[in-house]
DNA sequence: CACCTGACGCGTA
DNA sequence: TTACGCGCCAGGT
């Protein structure tokens, strides 16, 4: 157990997974969405870097994370946009231009 | 220690 | 509608 580490920071990071796997299969949450829920509304950055550090053994449904725009936050390119991308429509999202859409983000009040 | 980067978001032009 | 700039800030160089 790391001893000093700050609760706050814990704590945020523990909301921030909490709500992520409250994302009904099929709905996505955008970063800044999440931050604003944990109750840190400029944090969105630090969302993204819990993602990107989480364990490959988490079971988290982080692909049903996406960015404001409506879109996924990898280079279109990438080998990562194509995984988060299939997930998804997987689940039944539907993407149109590269972006789902808006009612996708309806799963909470 | 300074400087750059990034799984973001929002206001302006 | 697209393009920039700026705020934010942990990590990496």
């Amino acid at each position: 157990m790391q001893n000093n580490k700050n609760p706050i920071d814990t704590a945020f990071k523990e909301r921030i997974y909490t709500l992520i796997g409250s994302i009904p299969m099929g709905k996505v949450a955008a970063y800044g969405q999440l931050a604003r829920l944990a109750g840190a509304p400029n944090q969105s950055r630090a969302v993204g870097r819990l993602l990107k550090n989480l364990p490959a053994k988490s079971t988290l449904p982080w692909h049903r994370v996406i960015n404001s725009q409506g879109k996924i936050s990898f280079s279109i390119e990438s080998e990562k946009y194509q995984q988060q991308r299939k997930l998804l429509t997987a689940e039944g999202v539907i993407f149109k231009n590269n972006k789902v859409s808006l009612k996708t983000y309806q799963w909470l009040a």
